[in-house]
DNA sequence: ATATAGTTTAAACATTTGATTAAAACATTT
DNA sequence: AAATGTTTTAATCAAATGTTTAAACTATAT
């Protein structure tokens, strides 16, 4: 038992490295124990089949897309306190994980069947308290009737995206990560302005 | 020259397929000649490469991904027509190609270098009409100062974010193609409106 | 130290992959 | 009909891929 977990856990930072860098497909066995230094048996001999190793970086992965946004939705906060924290949260996470994005909708669209599954369970159930906030706000008349797919899809959209076109925005508008940053920075000012302007009906002066 | 033009048509429909389904590395030359029905050696004679019959194929799926919107920046419209304009365009373009904006998007990811020359000569020079229109406007007082970009960026993001996310949604919210289209339909109007009312700043009664 | 269990290695395996070949089938021109 | 150039086919190639094997190495317990 002399270096387990330490082997183990080399292997599946190289796979976590190279599988999103270059999707399953793209990514060979060979490329990944290269990446972590080590004889490629041994990926085999920890993980049964670069399947099983693919499936265990996904779902640490979908579990990083998801729990936030999961934990955010279960917070005892206001409901416009929430949606600044989620947009806040989704930001963060996708900045310090760039490709994280394309990465999870891109297998999630070449094999649906498999993994759609994982999500269902996980997602629906959260769901509902932040139904519930959303409704109770509209009946209230604070809020616009919207449904909840439409706000979390607000949401969602534009968080996610310009991490998405991360590579396309850099280069049409000739930035570099600093620029970025800051582009990133202020355009998320500006959806949360725009997300709370809309939703949230003004209060009409009596 | 019996069916030049219709074999070289039937591989390179069958490669748009079969590329657009499984990507670059998903996608095997014999999984494109076996769906266009033809012998393998077929698609080495009309294309020189898969990597040749790839690149055909994302070059068209570029176009287009930009093309439309190109067009529509372009067009003798006011800034208010033009952005109801773009969203009702990509609405449709993606509504087509559902899976169109993944697989050039997730290309762009892996292959960032020999792709980005393409788009950058394409879109710069044409942004710049849209860009006076929206600082005219802005001059006026007609609309909120924003950089160009983030006004792109809100745009691209709530039209393709819904077809990026199909799976996703379709399988969380259980819904069948019918009822996704209902969604989207929704979803458009509502972010017409919310960018229309962010964007543009409400005359004041004098 | 020796045996035992766990770990790592180099080499090889069977398939699959993109690509090529040389011959056959086809159409067109003479 | 013969000749010619074009298109299609089956068979094959070398390289790469995921995986397995059997031997070597290491550490620990007896």
């Amino acid at each position: 038992m002399l270096s387990v977990s330490s082997t183990e856990e080399k292997i599946k930072e190289a796979a976590r490295k190279i599988f999103l860098q270059k999707g399953f497909e793209g990514a060979t066995t060979r490329d990944i124990s290269r990446e972590a230094g080590l004889n490629c048996a041994l990926m085999n001999y920890y993980f049964r089949s670069k399947e099983k190793l693919f499936a265990s970086v996904f779902e640490e992965m979908l579990h990083l897309f998801f729990q936030g946004m999961i934990t955010v939705l279960n917070k005892p906060i206001s409901l416009k306190e929430k949606i600044i924290e989620l947009i806040d949260h989704d930001f963060q996470t996708f900045k310090r994980n760039p490709s994280l994005c394309i990465f999870v909708l891109n297998e999630l669209h070449r094999n649906p069947d498999q993994l759609i599954n994982i999500i269902q369970s996980a997602k629906t159930q959260t769901a509902l308290l932040f139904e519930l906030q959303l409704k109770e706000a509209i009946d209230k008349g604070v809020v616009r009737p919207v449904k909840m797919q439409h706000v979390l899809s607000l949401l969602l959209s534009n968080t996610q995206f310009i991490f998405l076109g991360k590579a396309i925005t850099m280069s049409t508008w000739q930035m570099d990560e600093e620029a970025f940053d800051t582009y990133a920075e202020d355009h998320k000012q500006l959806i949360t302005q725009m997300i709370i302007n809309f939703l949230f009906i003004p209060e009409t002066a009596s």
